[in-house]
DNA sequence: GTATAATCTGACCAAATGGTCAAGACTTAA
DNA sequence: TTAAGTCTTGACCATTTGGTCAGATTATAC
């Protein structure tokens, strides 16, 4: 990343109190315009604009535009996938899917951009997170489905496809981050926005629409 | 939009054959390269390149690049919203909604790239629709939304939050559409992936994960 | 056929873009 | 204090970008 280091004025982990300051800070503005524009639709100045800093002295600290954008995106997975990690095979099925609800519907409020930042490069093809969505990620997938599935066998939740459910708990969950330009637009009470999506949500993927 | 048009060659409306041609070429390679990348991230050359039209040639067709983005908008927009104007408020509740998930979802599946269009421009803020969704949408949506609660004041519905259940229905059958780059990194039986969502969608809105 | 308007193109331009570099300013271990 | 290394910057560069324009080519009405 940085050329040339010595051993001079390390903290630890190879590096100097001033690069860990302002490679957090070039990565917190790197989230900001790329979450807001998507990697072609950003620019490294305006990058290093938020950042408050020179365009040639962020590019002392990241070679070039797109390793700002990986270590970004680096920065940010693990956090976005922790709360799957937690879906436990031992525990109440209805209890652990709504806490999973629960807590990807908590993310995608406290850290919209995050949401954004993925999003973008979705939409866009994946073409930097293509190979670990095929892989890490699928593992993953793959093995929390197993989990659903076997609550469906033993006949403790409905029958659905747990791939698309947990597709759906994505979709919904994520939406009101991706997309909040639109669901502020369609509504008058955006501070009671989450509280009556979690509501809703309860209720269609507990109950559904039909009253019994 | 072209300059100084006489009366020749007219079709009607005001347009030549080959102006119609033209601009339909256009519009169709601006979908193709605009849902891809976004605004900020499309050129006008790789939409010339695409519709096989030098990029002066492009130009000659529509004022400038901006100029094409407000078109393919406008002109994929009615469609996008057609079936949530068909939501009847003297249907039977449940097949009302379900035809319209049924038709979002096909829409999700026969034109991605106008939902990926949408998703970019919503996405990084909607700076181009966004007084279109404060005033004609948030028109149709508050209408529909008071169909949908009267269907639960008189008790043939769950009591949801209408405009969360829209949101909801929009979330989940949108979602193929504009991620479909991580739904197929997840899948194997990519040809079964829209029957499977339907299948799930159904359970889950009207009947929810817990068994009866 | 021919005049007139519509269509098309290559050459061009100014601004913006990602990235480099030499040199000056600042930090810090000794 | 000082020397060696780290950090910062303005000036610079090649390429890409959106857009223009004069003029060549084609289509059409008569």
């Amino acid at each position: 990343m940085t050329r040339a280091l010595s051993n001079k004025q390390r903290t630890g982990a190879g590096t100097t109190r001033i690069q860990a300051r302002n490679r957090q800070r070039i990565i917190e503005a790197a989230l900001e315009v790329f979450s807001s524009y998507g990697y072609r639709g950003s620019t490294v100045a305006q990058i290093a604009d938020t950042a408050h800093m020179s365009k040639a002295n962020l590019l002392y600290y990241f070679r070039s535009k797109n390793d700002i954008y990986v270590s970004v995106l680096e920065e940010t997975l693990t956090e976005w996938l922790q709360p799957l990690t937690r879906l436990d095979a031992n525990g109440e099925p209805h209890a652990e899917i709504w806490t999973y609800v629960q807590a990807k519907l908590a993310l995608s409020q406290s850290k919209p951009k995050a949401s954004r930042l993925f999003a973008n490069e979705i939409l866009q093809g994946a073409p930097m997170i293509g190979p670990f969505l095929k892989t890490e990620l699928r593992e993953l997938v793959d093995a929390k489905c197993a989990v659903i599935q076997l609550w469906i066998d033993q006949g403790r939740l409905n029958a659905v496809s747990p791939l698309h459910l947990i597709f759906f708990i994505w979709a919904t969950t994520q939406h009101y981050a991706d997309f909040s330009a639109q669901t502020e637009s369609l509504t008058d009470q955006t501070d009671r926005l989450f509280d009556d999506a979690e509501q809703t949500l309860k209720t269609l993927i507990f109950s559904g629409l039909v009253p019994r």
